[in-house]
DNA sequence: ACCTTGACCTTGG
DNA sequence: CCCAAGGCCAAGG
């Protein structure tokens, strides 16, 4: 991936509320729509190797779970800044946490 | 150019 | 809830 279509994604990461959250394939659509290419598994890419920046922990699957390796990090990060998990809290409840710029 | 590999997604069993 | 199959985009060998 070029820098241009990094820095959309990270930007984008950037402006997620603290408690709020996005999925990999919602931040392809907002990005997408503008560079006219990448998806879901190239926004992966993008964070795996460039995420270090930003609130990474805020990005997840569309089904609310969280990101591999990261994940003692991440469940400190999200119930400091109480977002809204499930009843086990092992992943993030993404119908009340789905945030859109 | 061909094939494999991913911090993906949705659907169906 | 877990797994497999198909579809997906781009990078790297």
């Amino acid at each position: 991936m070029d820098d241009e279509y990094v820095e959309a994604v990270l930007s984008l990461v950037e402006r997620i509320p603290p408690g709020r959250a996005m999925a990999y394939g919602a931040i392809a659509e907002v990005v997408g729509a503008e560079l006219e290419r990448g998806g879901p598994r190239l926004v992966g890419a993008v964070m795996a190797s460039f995420g270090g920046g930003v609130p990474w922990w805020r990005v997840v699957t569309a089904s609310g779970r969280l990101p591999p390796g990261n994940e003692v990090a991440a469940r400190r990060e999200l119930a400091a800044e109480g977002t809204p998990l499930t009843s086990d809290g092992s992943r993030i409840d993404m119908r009340r946490a789905a945030w859109l710029p």
